[in-house]
This record gives structure tokens, C-alpha cells and sequence, in this order.
DNA sequence: ACTGAAAGTCGTTGCAT
DNA sequence: ATGCAACGACTTTCAGT
């Protein structure tokens, strides 16, 4: 993955997709002050260049009833490569991890799960958490509130 | 904020369009097995319940050289509601934080911060968090490897 | 690189079931 | 709730600058 250049154009593009991914081509011409045409050709650019990875709808976790984060941090018992790998693995193909991090400090890794409630916490930390091999410590931090949350990137 | 009823093609439409918010109605439709115009029907619903927030472009930190993600501990001294509603307030403001969220355990924030590299990094702390008011503790853990990131919600 | 126009596609609405 | 049909708007391509 390689930088490469971008101007103000390209940043502004950028900016207004993040806000609002289904704005059209017209809109966002006119927002960055450039023809269909030309900005057309940059948002393609850009996707091909891989800066744009895609696009995404954004959910309301508590209207639909999926509204309780926990924030799970993981040891592993030892570093073992394959042990680590196969982790990595079978936590990213839990649908209620959305997101896991190898991180610095006490634990190896920070996963943000999603849930419906407590109980569904339970059973997930039960049946798909502690069935893990080589798992250490699982320390479970809840969160109270969300005050921020997004993935939009600083341009 | 109330729960609704949803049926299989709503959950459908709502799985297909956080893979893709930029999928056409028609396209969406077919995958759904609606007409296009049933199919628009319940998008805007959808919205309008709020159970879709938004949509937004995918932006690639590594492509785009903003590749260094920390996870902020932050302890306040008291827990005032005022000061505590002022280091929301500012927190949120930042664009560097990406995510902010009241939790339970040994800290009372925890944020993931999003940088170009180290020396960003340290000044993002000490421009703009250690010269928040009534800051007891702030504990970096700095994001080694993305295994999984996404805002997906399980349906 | 950009603009403007042309052609095809799509979103959106109204109406009937 | 659904599907069909029609109009207007949009995306996308291409030639010219």
C-alpha cells in the first residue's frame, strides 16, 4: 500500500463521502466545485487506489435492539505464532466482535463486542470466548455510554 | 427510541446495504427478492425509524498514512457531572478521536485515537488532552495489528 | 488534466391489486 | 403490504479543448 498524492479536491471528496456515502455524483461536483465529469473520475481513482474501501450503511445499535458494547481484553497463555493465528481467526469470524486489536500494555488483544443484553453476553463469552485454546485472562470493561463513534478519518 | 418489528427482508436489505450502501435499488432488490419499488419502500422506513443511520465511505488509514490507532485510558479526578460533561464535549470535538465511551473498570473513558504516527500522537496528548481539566490518569495502549474493524451490526 | 453533451440506467412517484 | 409503469434525474462514457 503506497501513498500518493492528494490535493485539496481529492480531500474535500473524501470528506463529504464520509459524511453522506449515497451523496451523488451532481452534489458532490458541486460541493468540491468541480464538473460530474471530473469528480466522477477522481471518486474512481481514489477506489482504485484503495483509499475508498467501500461503502457501508450505518445502523443504530439501540433502535435495533443491539445496544450493549463491552470492550474485552484478551492474554493469551503463550505467544505461540499458531496459537495467536488461529485466535485472530475464529474472532474475526464472530459476527458480535466488530472490532479486535493486538494491542501494547497488559492484554494481547481489545475486542469491541456487540450484544443485545447481558444474558447474550453470557453466552457468547461461554460459547465462543472461553472455548478458545490457549486463552489466559479475559477482563470484560462495559460501556456505560457511547459518546463518539465513528470511522471517519482526519483529512 | 422504540423497537419495531422486522422481517426477513428487512434484515436482508439492512445486512446487504452495511456491505454495500452504495448498492443500487435495483440490484438490492433482487439480492432481497422484492420489486425495486417495495424494496425502496422499506429503505425508507428504515430510515425514517432511524434503524439506518447514515451512510458513508470506507476510508483506508493505511493508504491514506494515517496508520497509528491508540486506545486512550482516561480517568477524571471527580466525577462531576459538569466536568465530566465538558471533557465529552471537547473529546468529541477532536477529529483525531474516533471513538469515545464511558465504561466500567479501573478507567472511566476509553478512547481510540487515530494519528499519522508517534510524534502526532504526542502532541495530540499534549495539546489536547492534558490540558483538559480535572484529568486524573491517562494510560496509552497503542494498536500493534488490526485483526478485525468494522461498525457491522449482527442481525 | 478538464468541460459538455449524449446515451443508458436508475430512483421515485402514482396507481392498481 | 405488493407489483407495474412512467417520468425525471442521475450516472457514465466519449469526443473535443
Amino acid at each position: 500500500m503506497k501513498q500518493f498524492e492528494m490535493d485539496t479536491y481529492d480531500r474535500k471528496i473524501l470528506h463529504h463521502l464520509q459524511q453522506d456515502g449515497r451523496i451523488s455524483n451532481q452534489q458532490l461536483a458541486d460541493n468540491v466545485g468541480l464538473s460530474p465529469a471530473a469528480c466522477w473520475r477522481r471518486v474512481r481513482a481514489l477506489e482504485e487506489q484503495g483509499a475508498i474501501a467501500g461503502y457501508s450503511a450505518l445502523l443504530s445499535p439501540e433502535v435495533l435492539g443491539q445496544a450493549m458494547s463491552v470492550f474485552v481484553l484478551v492474554s493469551l497463555q503463550r505467544h505461540h505464532i499458531d496459537s495467536t493465528a488461529e485466535f485472530e481467526q475464529q474472532v474475526s469470524a464472530y459476527p458480535e466482535v466488530l472490532q479486535c486489536f493486538a494491542v501494547t500494555g497488559n492484554a494481547d488483544f481489545v475486542l469491541r463486542v456487540v450484544v443485545p443484553d447481558m444474558s447474550s453476553y453470557d453466552r457468547f463469552l461461554n460459547e465462543k470466548i472461553f472455548t478458545l485454546q490457549g486463552i489466559a485472562q479475559v477482563h470484560s470493561n462495559f460501556a456505560l455510554r457511547e459518546i463518539k463513534n465513528t470511522q471517519h478519518l482526519p483529512l
